[in-house]
DNA sequence: GGACTTTATTAAAATATTATGAAAACTCAG
DNA sequence: CTGAGTTTTCATAATATTTTAATAAAGTCC
């Protein structure tokens, strides 16, 4: 997952980067407006935390010009308290959450989280998926109680699959979400063939996994329901 | 599709031909206008993505032979970001977009797609053709929820005969969009036939295909309403 | 209807893509 | 700095796709 906090206040800005990144995000900084719109215009995100209180350009020109750069993405509006105007024209603008300055780390998380939850529809914390079943927060995949051990990488990759399940994803694609890598010129790796054949592996020792398909000529899918 | 990348920049020119390539478009490219126009006399593209700032012509003089040489083509402008002159320019010389630089190769993709959506009136994800459905997005031709599994290059041809669909199209014209290659004088493979074929079979088990016409003599064409 | 042309079908050969195993490179806690 | 675990690279095996080629079937024209 990968996410743009766009925040002039610095202290905040490398807190709450430095938070993402233990929670697993990719994370990319921009100090202003300008630099944030750059970014935007170059990079796929999944959310977006704004801050409206910009030093360079108003903040909901600059939330509207954002979701033209990058409709697919989750904002997330960061304002002083009780700025009830902000909110509401920033709810309309067609943000997804908005979360009043100050606000703690977990509570970001867990807003990040909800909003994950209802763009990707997901209405239960544990996901099914053949035999397995799948806890986002959790970074658990069990099968009758029994975890598998999926490292880091293993998880990212099939959460990813997962929450765009029956939709194709190039190798790029998910390269850049969760190795936040563009992997332009001369790309021709096989790193995520690697992982997904350690993930089919280990899951595979306990149940078929013949939801996680190969998708010749394209990437992977996960086939569900 | 195939597209004509005009760039001199040689190193995002790289970079863009690759992504494309990854994105299933067959991709020329040219460094200099001259190079570009000749390219565009001796063949048919389906898009031309043009950077105005070329060292040897003036970029709009470009656009308008290339027009007069081309004109079926999608032109999407590529320019420095602010460049308000050229772009508005460039849309009343007919481009179809206009991409200011530096751009994300997401987004480029995301323009060819609205545009080629545009060219051919198709204004919803699925397209229906009989009983079957087709995303050209996901790749997927699908029938009462069941998906049929197409290669790549078959996917390529059905949907090539879709966008210009209610036309003849020659067995050159479809080995040149879609396989890049130019079959001289003497093109006598019957590959394409034998991809017919396939596509006609593997659609057959769920229905029948009877929207895909062989026009002997000719080539072949997909009727639609 | 028969001679000819064009397309359809089949199976095998050539090519391209993905899976796999194992080693190398990297990370990070201690 | 060390070492266990993780991630990436690389070489090669396995598999699927694409193309070729030979033959059958179907249409066209006289």
């Amino acid at each position: 997952m990968k996410v743009l906090l766009i925040e002039d206040e610095k202290t905040l800005a490398y807190e709450v980067e430095a938070f993402l990144k233990k929670a697993f995000y990719i994370c990319d900084l921009a100090h202003t407006a300008h630099k944030g719109l750059e970014l935007l215009d170059m990079n796929p995100y999944d959310f977006v935390l704004l801050d409206l209180g910009l030093p360079d350009l108003d903040g909901l020109k600059v939330l509207q010009q954002a979701k033209k750069l990058n409709p697919d993405a989750a904002y997330i509006i960061l304002t002083a308290r009780g700025n009830i105007e902000d909110r509401i024209i920033g709810l309309d603008l067609g943000a997804d959450d908005y979360l009043p300055k100050p606000f703690s780390l977990l509570e970001l998380q867990s807003r990040m989280q909800a909003i994950s939850r209802r763009k990707f529809n997901i209405n239960s914390q544990e996901i099914i998926l053949g035999e397995f079943s799948i806890d986002l927060q959790k970074r658990i995949v069990s099968h009758n109680q029994k975890e598998a051990e999926l490292t880091r990488k293993e998880f990212d990759l099939l959460s990813y699959l997962l929450l765009h399940k029956n939709r194709v994803l190039t190798r790029m694609q998910l390269s850049e979400h969760i190795w936040g890598t563009f992997a332009d010129d001369d790309y021709d790796s096989n790193y995520i063939d690697v992982h997904i054949k350690n993930i089919r592996k280990k899951l595979s020792a306990f149940s078929t996994v013949e939801w996680l398909e190969t998708v010749r000529g394209v990437g992977y899918k996960i086939r569900k329901q």
